[in-house]
DNA sequence: TAGGATTTGTGCGTATGTATT
DNA sequence: TAATACATACGCACAAATCCT
């Protein structure tokens, strides 16, 4: 050993790894809507990279089943659609139960500071409803939620599923006349969720989380279906 | 429309998942063993393609966590152990009974027959043991329950968490004296667990299959600890 | 219908990192 | 310790496919 490995800025997989996290955050955010077009070029300029590193990147999200490249077309973010979506749900749903069983892990003072740092941040959204502010809040939620199990299969399958349907709320909503209200109603369910998750965890009882997010997600998917409905009646 | 679209061989995107499909088997059934170091520039001679389309499909098996790429040194297949596959099994052993509860489809006639097709190769294998003809018949009856449900992101990821596990029990059983035994035993149980599952389908009780494999998977990883124990003691 | 513009897929040379002598 | 061998990561040029005029 002769010197420090003389880090330069990323560590080649770290910057990948920043880049499928930037590019899968802003399809999640709608940034990229569905059918949205990304050019291999012009991503490759904005992050200073080839196209090649790109294309790494652009593969992992295609395989998760966010992209879809067409050849001579270009590469375009999937459209998603209640029908599909309802599978994935229905897997998140007895999934989620599986984190009271599968290595649950109790977290300790700090991680359950950040749970209620989660719930403050309900309540500023309460007080000033802002989708964006939601849906990342709801991430932050969902990854603190992954520290509950120990089992990383479990984390991962979880997050991809997570993952495929989180934009879908944003979607179905932004078309809706009721937009301002359902949002508001939203964000007091998700706060709802939040609160039961925390007295859970402050209770010890991990067992129960598992059932209160099943709960949760399942009234959220039927929330969704409605407006589904409310959007699109006659499909 | 001016012609029919003049399909080659191999539409591009066909031909790749016949590589990655190539691949992954060799992985499983240990023609690549744990630890084996593959050439990009071997595979593309192979393949009769360049180094792009085989880098694909490495990452994609990378990404599923079969491979793992180092910079400068070459492309290995990822070892496995018992500790860290027994999160997978945890796992697939819950998922395994929602083929019964998730969009469950039963197989009509030739479904049935393919099944039963299986058990036949069930009692070929018991007359004459090989390792190689049963972890592939392991795969091809794995196909077949896949078939059980109409929810792809179940199949899917049922997939990826069996390919992850699937090479253990060649990789264990093989450095043990008792081999010859173990293998045959281990075919009978195979067995005995499609012709329940053929019992099941065939009394149209899908929600038993479930259960069924639940409880076969399960022993299935508990005499594989066992074997594990033996074959390195004092890990 | 044909052709040009544009975009992804492919092939390959070079840079960078690792292991070994 | 330095140098050599060799493999992946990267970047670029070209081929193939699609869309639009």
């Amino acid at each position: 050993m002769t010197s420090a490995p003389q880090r330069r800025r990323g560590d080649g997989r770290q910057r990948l790894l920043r880049i499928y996290e930037t590019l899968r955050l802003r399809i999640c955010l709608l940034d990229y809507p569905p059918g949205h077009r990304l050019r291999e070029a012009d991503l490759a300029a904005e992050f200073a990279a080839s196209r090649t590193p790109i294309r790494r990147v652009l593969a992992r999200l295609e395989d998760e089943g966010l992209l879809r490249s067409v050849h001579g077309v270009g590469t375009i973010v999937t459209d998603i659609d209640i029908a599909a979506l309802a599978e994935v749900y229905e897997l998140r749903v007895a999934l989620a139960e599986l984190y009271g069983r599968l290595a649950p892990v109790a977290p300790d003072g700090a991680g359950l500071d950040r749970f209620r740092a989660v719930l403050s941040g309900c309540d500023a959204l309460v007080e000033r409803p802002d989708a964006r502010a939601f849906a990342r809040l709801n991430m932050e939620f969902f990854a603190l939620i992954a520290t509950l199990t120990a089992n990383a299969p479990l984390r991962q399958i979880s997050e991809r599923l997570y993952y495929q349907t989180t934009r879908i709320w944003l979607k179905t909503a932004a078309r809706l006349a009721a937009y301002e209200r359902l949002l508001a109603e939203e964000i007091a369910h998700f706060r709802r969720e939040v609160a039961d998750v925390l007295a859970a965890l402050e209770a010890g009882d991990l067992a129960n989380v598992g059932a209160i997010r099943r709960a949760h997600i399942a009234m959220s998917f039927a929330r969704l279906r409605a407006q589904a409905e409310r959007a699109a009646p006659g499909e």
